[in-house]
RNA sequence: AGGCCCGUAGCUCAGUUGGUUAGAGCGCUACGUUGACAUCGUAGAGGUCAGCGGUUCAAGUCCGCUCGGGCCUACCA
């Protein structure tokens, strides 16, 4: 177990930060101490972050790892700040997906799930859900997960099977849910219903077959486009416009079914689309969601001639019966050619809806099936929303939510599986039925023990949708559910915005009167560098897996943090994480740079008094605040991108390229400053801090070295106080005076390159502040510009002759080169830099001499223009003496 | 068919309620290995903000149209 790092405090650490050396370890401390466990009841304020469970279909993919990050860093980052926070894991049954992957496996073996039957089938299904189960926890455990492992929850354990069936229950007994024979949408290669969001319209290229009709009892003949002619055996009318002048004639009378002979009525039916083909449509209700309807209206009865198996049955006629329902295409346009009815057929696209998961053609089939009416649940999740109860992140889903939930239609519940939550609904011998808790109660209600519970199952998504309160322990009214409920965020993928999130809410609303949580927080998708979404067709899946392996689980989670801009997919390419990479190497090298140069005595503070401390301290002090500051905000409203990117800045920018540098000639003696190395060690300190959220594996085995971190917490990072603004440290002129000292000393660097001297060159650096205070700041801190610049000398003041020479935050910046003259190229620099300064100071003379703009414009943005174009003709005389005599 | 999103540097993307000089990372160029780090440092080059029109003192930002790309929803047989 890792805790020798912090008790030895070995101060050496290696050249290079090497991820698989800690990672794991800290997990396993972090979990054996209890650190992620939440309590309940609790006194501090409640977190609760309710986990997307992912399928026991398999591996995580890249999608997971990104919302299992930005779901670690919303935890960690409340837990810090003191929440009682609760990141609650489980995993989803999944049912046909799950079913399709065992059925499978079976498959290789030669076995069946009809072979095996139900019992042992699911005893199999059990076997690989434990597999896969596992799995999925070490793969949250690479990532650095914070779940609470105490809590976990499986949608098929018996708690939640308990919600499922109270939840059935009640909206069987509301009314809400019921059995029913209707057209529905049915995978003939699942072999089961699917409901109308597992039907993926896909535009395929398809023929319009125009065939004639005979009209009963006279010579005319009709003609019908169709793009399904083996449904034509199911045919039982033909529906005309009824304001079509063409064919008023045809009301009352009938066709005679080509092939068939049988008899259809015309019907007339606003439905009907006059443009489309010849205004005539045929009425096949059982095989069509518009006919069904049309059927319905008329009393046209229908006739099923394709089975659950995509076959067609013994009432498609014997020539027909056992074909496919693409042979039976195919022989129907045979049939109708040699009989002479078909009149043309056209190419044709359209779409059609595909079973999602099977992958074939949905064939509409009448069956009876559970469904459950959500349009007043859909009515209250609108309201939600509306009211600002729910919010939806980025708020631009809002539009898309109201479609959806606008246009509901009933939900079909039950699927023809096995593998899911058996409906709680019993038949007596005599077919009545019993919607019960148990078999017991059922029996109850029926005075009989002769039953047989309904064979199909629940769509997995039903007991996805209790998923935030059936985890807490609804039904029962437990400790958890009071101190967790309702949870606080959700984040997932936009893609499921309606399988999943709007029926959490409207089974939440329904059963708890509040919504299941305040925020959701929806993620794009994760593609690959190119752009592309990740398949396993294309081969450009990446494994997140193998990149913890190859880059450490928080290069990976900075990266994917730092790219979840609001609205936008992800692009994940391997150069940005190798690149978050190297800033973990950063940040080790930093602490590596402070445990080996600061003084002994030494210690990270819990806090800092400014007062007394030289400028370089006072600066980073200041700049830390705000960096936390910031961060705070940025997490508080989801942007995890700009909060990360700040905190990089921060990291890299102000306390590596900057602070750090300036320490240097305060260790060695050059430059002393008073408590460089407390400064130093409570920057670092609270800068970990900060990245811990997000890179919580580096940041702990670092923070452990620090020399007295123990003042922040005794144990462990994941526990200490979330950083905050320290208004105290503030100091804006500080900051001005520091920010003159950099951008003077880049400048200086800047002006030695233009020149082309090797850094061996001797050179005078010669310093002009036009603010006396900065000048002041300059002087002080002369020992460090020189260390900066590596210039032989500074002098302050006036700026001699011949001198080149720039002006930066109102200092003026000259070299004095020994016996250098400026070449043709550095003369042509400049000249175009003058240029391009003479075209701006036009441009803010013209703004300013203009009367709409100094009377409408707010004064400040007026004196800013005035202080900006006052420093531009400094510069521009400061460039033009660089030229000058030379 | 309806709706939504996007178009900014070679690439991937930021860019607050319109307000000075449009930013970052990667890549590129030159120089550099001085004791934290070459997974590095220093200094640079690179943009007609897709196009057109409008509103405004002021537009990458707001409005309209066009072009290009993506996504969602949808029962045209």
């Amino acid at each position: 177990i890792r805790t020798e790092t912090a008790e030895t405090s070995t101060p050496e650490m290696d050249k290079r930060c090497e991820p698989a050396r800690y990672e794991a370890v800290w997990q396993r401390t972090w979990r054996e101490k209890g650190y992620f466990t939440a309590e309940a009841p609790s006194q501090r304020p409640s977190y609760c972050i309710p986990i997307p469970p992912p399928n026991v279909t398999g591996k995580l993919h890249v999608g997971h790892a990104l919302q299992s990050t930005l779901q670690d860093l919303l935890t960690r980052w409340r837990r810090m700040q003191g929440y009682n926070a609760l990141w609650l894991p489980g995993t989803d049954h999944a049912g046909i997906a799950t079913q399709l992957m065992v059925e499978r496996q079976l498959a290789t073996e030669g076995a069946s799930r009809c072979a095996l039957g139900r019992e042992r089938f699911l005893e199999r299904m059990w076997e690989w859900k434990e597999m896969y189960h596992d799995n999925i926890r070490q793969q949250l455990d690479l990532l650095g997960a914070s779940c609470d492992w105490t809590r976990e929850r499986f949608t098929l354990d018996p708690g939640l099977s308990r919600a499922v069936r109270e939840a059935f229950v009640r909206l069987y007994r509301e009314g809400l849910i019921s059995r029913g024979e209707y057209l529905v949408n049915w995978s003939p290669t699942l072999g089961t219903a699917v409901s109308d969001l597992e039907v993926e319209m896909k535009t395929v290229q398809g023929k319009l077959y125009h065939v004639a009709y005979a009209v009963e009892g006279s010579d005319e003949r009709i003609v019908v486009a169709t793009t399904r002619p083996e449904t034509m055996l199911g045919d039982s009318a033909i529906a005309l416009h009824p304001d079509d002048e063409r064919y008023q004639h045809l009301q009352g009378k009938a066709a005679i079914l080509p092939v068939v002979g049988r008899r259809l009525p015309f019907v007339a039916d606003p439905m009907v689309d006059r443009e489309f083909g010849s205004g005539l449509v045929k009425i096949t209700p059982f095989h069509d969601p518009n006919d069904f309807e049309v059927g319905k209206r008329h009393g046209i009865p229908g006739i099923t001639v394709i089975g659950p198996d995509g076959r067609m049955t013994a009432d498609a006629g014997p020539e027909f019966a056992g074909l496919d329902r693409f042979e039976a295409r195919t022989k129907m346009v045979q049939r109708l050619q040699e009989e002479g009815y078909l009149v043309k057929v056209e190419d044709h696209v359209h779409n059609v809806g595909h079973s999602q998961r099977g992958g074939e053609p949905i064939e509409p089939l009448v069956s009876t099936q559970w469904f459950c009416d959500v349009s007043g649940m859909a009515e209250a999740a609108l309201e939600a929303v509306r009211d600002g109860r729910l919010a939806l992140v980025p708020d631009s889903w809002g539009k898309t939510w109201e479609h959806w939930l606008t246009n509901i239609k009933p939900w079909c519940i039950s699927r023809q599986l096995w593998w899911g939550h058996q409906i709680p609904a019993w038949y007596t011998e005599d077919g009545r039925c019993f919607v019960a808790h148990s078999v017991e109660e059922a029996a109850g209600q029926a005075g009989t023990d002769r039953l047989t519970q309904d064979p199909d199952v629940l769509d997995t998504w039903f007991s996805s949708a209790l998923w935030p309160f059936s985890t807490l322990g609804w039904p029962e009214d437990t400790p958890d559910l009071r101190t967790f409920y309702p949870t606080s965020v959700l984040v997932t993928g936009f893609d499921i915005l309606f399988f999943w999130v709007a029926r959490m809410v409207m089974t939440g609303l329904h059963f708890t009167g509040e919504v299941p949580f305040a925020t959701v927080h929806l993620t794009g998708l994760v593609r690959d560098a190119e752009g592309q979404k990740m398949s396993k067709t294309k081969g450009n899946v990446m494994d997140p897996t193998e990149l913890v392996h190859e880059f450490g689980a928080d290069a990976l989670r900075f990266t994917l943090a730092s790219l979840d801009s609001p609205g936008r997919d992800i692009p994940l390419n391997r150069d940005q994480i190798a690149g978050y990479r190297a800033f973990g190497n950063k940040i080790w090298n930093a602490t590596r740079f402070a445990l080996s140069r600061i003084p002994a005595d030494a210690r990270v503070a819990e806090s800092i008094d400014p007062a007394g401390l030289a400028a370089p301290e006072r600066w980073i002090l200041s700049r830390l605040s705000q960096a936390a500051a910031e961060v705070d905000a940025r997490f508080e409203t989801f942007r995890f991108d700009e909060a990360c990117n700040r905190l990089y800045h921060f990291f890299w920018g102000d306390l590596c390229d900057w602070y750090i540098e300036l320490c240097k000639p305060a260790f060695s003696g050059e430059a002393p400053r008073p408590r460089v190395g407390d400064v130093l060690l409570t920057v670092l300190d609270r800068a970990l801090r900060l990245l811990h959220p997000v890179m919580p594996f580096l940041t702990e085995e670092v923070w452990q070295r620090l020399p007295g971190h123990q003042a922040v917490h005794p144990e462990t990072i994941c526990l200490a106080p979330y950083p905050r603004r320290e208004e105290s440290w503030e100091s804006p002129e500080v900051e001005a005076g520091m920010d003159a000292l950099i951008q003077a000393v880049t400048r200086a660097r800047g002006l030695r390159a233009d020149l082309g001297l090797s850094p061996k060159t001797k050179i005078d650096l010669h310093l002009s502040a036009s603010d006396a205070g900065v000048q002041r700041l300059l002087e002080e801190q002369e020992p460090l510009l020189r260390f900066l610049t590596r210039v032989e000398s500074i002098t302050f003041g006036t700026i001699p002759e011949g001198a080149v020479r720039d002006l930066v935050a109102g200092v003026e910046v000259a070299l004095v080169p020994e016996a250098a003259a400026l070449g043709e190229e550095e003369r042509g620099r400049l000249v175009k830099e003058l240029d391009k300064l003479a075209a701006e100071i036009a441009r803010a003379e013209e703004r300013l001499g203009n009367e709409q703009f100094l009377s409408k414009a707010p004064p400040h943005v007026v004196e800013g223009g005035r202080a900006r174009l006052a420093e531009m003709r400094e510069r521009e005389a400061s460039l033009k003496a660089s030229l000058g005599d030379r």
